[in-house]
DNA sequence: CATGAATGAGGCTTCATTCAT
DNA sequence: TATGAATGAAGCCTCATTCAT
């Protein structure tokens, strides 16, 4: 039941190679090395490289998942707050930035996350989508809610341009901190991240629809998109 | 001057299969092969992989960016836009799609910047910032100029934001277009794809600026955080 | 006394995934997989994979064995059969034939056997030899009897031709039955098999005997290869 | 055009080993080493351990193969000869005894095929009958002629026979010829052994067909089984 | 200018076995 | 008696690179 110790310092040497170096461009050999254990270990525990790469990211995202589906238990037992956009987005962002994370870093992960859709894993990508299905779901269902004048397709365009957002600042956070760092004299935190991201996401969400000249466009979009009267941003 | 059809047509394989694949999952055996050329071929007339790796960005984006500096002369030239944060972005977005791209994919080549950015190429990274600084700082400061409401560092982070969301998306176009035409029926090009972004771009720029509880930060700061016409940092 | 379960399972699935993969092929991974015990166990109850491989040859050729001995001393007992050359080879197939062989396939058995021969198992050929040498011997003994007309080498080579019949169509049968089911549409039986091995086989042994051409050969004895009625060598 | 030096020394050292200790019991490793050659020229010139071995057997029975074409036309070309069944084995035994082999020994390539049969080695199998397939057939037909008396399925079986004692002899050489020498004092060459079996081979082949009760047996089968005038050997 | 051959390093995986429990 | 964990050795294969031609 309780994980051994060669398999915690596998997934700990792991983690952090995998998020510094790549996936590809980290052996097993390197991270048995640093676990200081024996190479054919990984093998032994989990089968493959594939199946480390995933493993490592089921034991964050594992937790997450459950974490964030008792907070919106939570949310939409709130009758109000469930159509709020802002307190579904700070139900997010606190999720993810409370994780427990004993030893973790949200940066190495956030790394990992952005090595996950940009490298050639499919398998990856496909195990996540398998295992995390449910709750990116779910969350999409109270966004669809909270943003009731958005056609679907293009809430679904405006969250991915928000999740690249996400993904790229935290994955390249080091390097992008140090950048600023020169450049500001100011060391950002991830949760001061957050809490810059935060107003940029929500009027982001909310920016007025322009007519896309699509081929497939049907009357009733076109219809939700141009009377569209929003609030808070402007031009 | 001219370059051969040899070294053509390695880039041409390259570019591809690294977009595809990645960098480190790309042997060059299989870019010969693609390339119908000889294996030995890529380390005579590029050296290592490396620098076909560069290669490959270096002819994308020297023309363009030779493109971006005319119409941001033609941009500067007309005193009216030079401020217009709107009409800045139109002529990125008109850039980067209008690029003549003889045979390349505008598709392909965000994959590779992506890549570029979550990939452990430090040499190329560095390559990219030193090769291009350049038209990076002229676009940057004409940002300043159309966005004067927000501090310096503010929209340094903000402007991520937008990147993330352009590679992002780019990037994982292949995928995503799949997945929203599996379930809105709609197939996206490119250029439909920026008519959307640009409203999000556009208003996630122009967000409310939100305080930030800095552990650094001084108590006056936070209250200039507040008002939104931004004073605070500095030029 | 009374094998474990364990034991026999291990045999069990040993005896087929050796006989259909070779022994070097199938690893103690396998075998324990299909016999859904744990990996230590083969070491634990063998002491090692080759200890294994004799195994699962004794439990055939133990009963098989003892059984042919009693077919023999029948066989002598009744002194007009003990010069029959077909009444011998009867009691031969016979024994092979009518073996319980609880759960266990002849012709599995009999890939074992080819295997045996064919592959690098000094260590099994020697146990074979060591263990089963007397009933060879025996049997043996009794053809010599029923074939006074052969020379000793003669005999010895001949009954090895047999030998390599028997175990080269029986170890290869599921494949040599399937082309024969294809061309010939006719499915056929290890018995019957045997029922058109034996005039074969009885008329090999009685073949009549060339001479044999040796290096010091001279030209007369070339002439008499002809001639019928066996001279040359003898016991 | 010529083969290299280094295939030829790759394909000679794993010939030798290959029949010495079986395929899957020989490593690239000692394959190489024996060759004096780097691990990596095997993947090189043959591209996988699989395409290696098969290198080894097309080696050798191309030129067998032509050769045994060569003859075949010749005993066409006479009438005569055509149907006659001893003058149809000579020339098989012919065409394997003279082959020029420089350097190879029957013996070795016996051992070979004998592995090629028992081993788990499909792939191989696969091939050999593709690739050798046509004069395997010429050479049935030429059988087929000489052994008018047979049912096709009958001689199917009998030449199955035939070839387990060749295969199953030659590939025991080493073994046997001890064990002979040891018993016999008399130590056998190929061509001797060849002298042997061509009696056994012939009389096998004209043994007395018996009544075989099959499940599938059709009336014409069985009447040309009883109708059946041998001649020669007999009960 | 181009290439076929060759190479040393290192990749992941699997193996039979051992040992503490 | 049985087992889960662990291990050193070795397996095959692929890599980027070099070099003589």
């Amino acid at each position: 039941m309780v994980p051994s110790d060669t398999v915690t310092r596998i997934l700990d040497a792991a983690e952090v190679l995998f998020a510094e170096h790549g996936f590809s461009e980290t052996s097993l050999r390197r991270i048995t090395g640093r676990a200081e254990v024996n190479l054919a270990a990984v093998n032994y525990h989990f089968g493959s490289k594939q199946a480390l790469i995933q493993a490592v990211f089921f034991r964050y995202l594992d937790p997450f998942s459950a974490d964030l589906h008792q907070r919106l238990d939570a949310l939409e037992a709130d009758e109000t707050g469930a159509c709020d956009l802002e307190g579904l987005l700070d139900t997010l962002f606190t999720s993810v930035l409370e994780m427990p994370s004993e030893g973790h870093d949200l940066r190495t992960f956030m790394k990992l996350l952005g090595l996950a859709y940009s490298q050639a894993q499919r398998h990856l990508r496909d195990e996540l989508r398998n295992r995390y299905g449910d709750i990116f779901s779910r969350f999409l269902k109270l966004l669809r809610r909270a943003t009731r004048e958005l056609a679907d397709d293009e809430r679904f365009w405006r969250l991915h341009f928000m999740l690249g957002s996400v993904i790229f600042t935290l994955s390249g956070l080091n390097t992008l901190r140090d950048i600023a760092e020169h450049d500001y004299h100011q060391r950002i935190t991830i949760r001061e991240l957050a809490q810059r991201l935060k107003p940029v996401a929500l009027n982001a969400l909310r920016a007025p629809v322009t007519e896309v000249a699509s081929n497939a466009m049907t009357a009733q979009h076109a219809d939700q998109v141009t009377c569209y009267p929003r609030t808070g941003t402007h031009s």
